[in-house]
DNA sequence: CTTCCACGGGAACACTGGGGTG
DNA sequence: CACCCCAGTGTTCCCGTGGAAG
């Protein structure tokens, strides 16, 4: 950066006379929902097939989305939903979509109460006993004669207790005399019905559609698709959206990924002044993108985790850690920084919580006659990973602090 | 075959933030 | 108001278990 002598006079004005790549920026972010879903006509088909039969008052089959993130299901679902409450209204046929994303909304209290306050009845945040909120829903739903949709978003998030709500979801429709309930399944975890009661799989599952990951020349006409509302003409070299489709292809398919990072391409090629979008600055977005995220998490982490983490970090210079080590290096810098020492055991859990968000690597390996332990090991950038966590005014004093060799297992 | 260490599942507990009732 | 009920969350405690070095 430059020192403070910059001239204040003309500053807007120079910023204004960045060329704006953009036509319409918006269009490339994960919020947007696009009317035309290329290469998923079969999904919405064949979704629209099991949700036509509430447009003739029966009830439709519940059904099961799988598919891995960024494939579209969210975006075919809600489309779909939305184009069956607007024929149903057409025809006269009262149908209701609820979109629940379960994600946020992730144990059964607060699932049912939502659904309930979709209702408009008033519900608290918490208090009533379960079964209280179940039949409040029950009740508003069953006032009138209709259809209700229920789609659950990323469904698999719904904690361990969560299939109890799914069974009783599942068999709504015998307590109820008007209304009708089907229940849509969204997940991007293939395994996921096997964790599931098989009463609640067998109902649950009872259509499955698969979203299959888009290959680099579906990416490509998405990206394509919507340069051309996102960007101005012949802005883009032609090597850029294919560079991105392929990036992202390698990414398991991910249409978000892939336009996150046309978008943030553009941007930085804005910020660099320059007339067009280069292939550099993709290479530059894919780095950006990934280190973004690492801050992100890292930042956003509870202070013990990051305590645990910052003894990974400390301890990967010199080779392999294992869980022992790292505890004991936990254990000194609670102590520094007056912070309550959590067990062994759930310091494992935070290592396989890092694990799960990809910040670590961490294997089991059996040492024989020395027992069995985790190796870990970092799988990001170390420095920035260490600066982040230095932000944080709690770790800020163990900033001096080095690993002292004393916990070294063998004497 | 033994031995050793941490893994990881499950139960139990403490605590929080809210509600209803007398 | 005091008191108890409830769901949810984070934690500790207890314990059976894996598996290769010795």
């Amino acid at each position: 950066m430059e020192k403070g002598t910059i001239t204040i006079r003309g500053i807007f004005e120079d910023m204004l006379t960045i060329l704006n790549i953009f036509e319409n920026r918006d269009v490339l972010r994960s919020t947007y929902t696009p009317d035309y879903l290329p290469h998923r006509s079969d999904q919405v088909r064949a979704l629209a097939t099991v949700l036509v039969s509430a447009l003739r008052g029966e009830t439709p089959s519940n059904v099961l989305i799988y598919g891995k993130t960024g494939t579209g299901k969210t975006a075919v679902a809600k489309h779909v939903g939305q184009e069956l409450e607007r024929t149903g209204e057409l025809y006269g046929i009262p149908c209701v979509v609820i979109y629940i994303n379960c994600e946020v909304v992730d144990t059964q209290y607060r699932l049912l109460a939502s659904l309930a306050r979709h209702f408009d009845r008033e519900v608290p945040m918490t208090g009533w006993p379960t079964d209280q909120v179940y039949s409040e829903f029950k009740n508003a739903l069953d006032s009138d004669k209709r259809i209700a949709i229920i789609m659950l978003d990323e469904v698999d998030k719904l904690t361990d207790k969560g299939d109890g709500v799914l069974y009783n979801l599942t068999r709504i429709n015998s307590d109820l005399k008007k209304a009708k309930v089907s229940l849509i399944g969204i997940t991007n975890d293939l395994k996921f019905t096997e964790f599931l009661d098989p009463r609640v799989r067998s109902s649950l599952g009872e259509e499955e559609i698969i979203f299959p990951p888009y290959d680099a020349n579906q990416l490509r006409d998405i990206l394509q698709e919507r340069a051309k509302m996102a960007f101005k003409q012949g802005i883009l070299e032609e090597t850029v959206i294919p560079l991105c489709a392929a990036y992202a292809a390698q990414e398991h398919g991910d249409a978000r990924r892939a336009l996150d990072l046309l978008r943030v391409s553009g941007e930085i090629a804005e910020r660099a002044k320059s007339a067009k979008v280069l292939e550099a600055h993709v290479k530059q977005a894919q780095e950006k993108i990934e280190i973004d995220r690492v801050v992100e998490v890292v930042k956003t982490l509870p202070t013990q985790s990051k305590l645990v983490l910052l003894s990974a970090v400390l301890l990967c210079y010199d080779g392999n850690i294992t869980t022992g080590e790292a505890y004991n290096i936990y254990k000194q810098m609670c102590r520094i920084i007056g912070i309550e020492v959590l067990t062994q055991r759930r310091v494992t859990d935070l290592i396989s919580e890092l694990d799960m968000m990809g910040i670590l690597n961490a294997t089991v390996v059996s040492k024989g006659r020395y027992g069995r332990t985790k190796e870990i090991s970092l799988s990001v950038p170390i420095d920035s990973t260490r600066k982040v966590l230095f932000e944080d005014y709690r770790l800020k004093p163990l900033e001096e602090y080095r690993p002292s060799s004393q916990t070294k297992l063998y004497a």
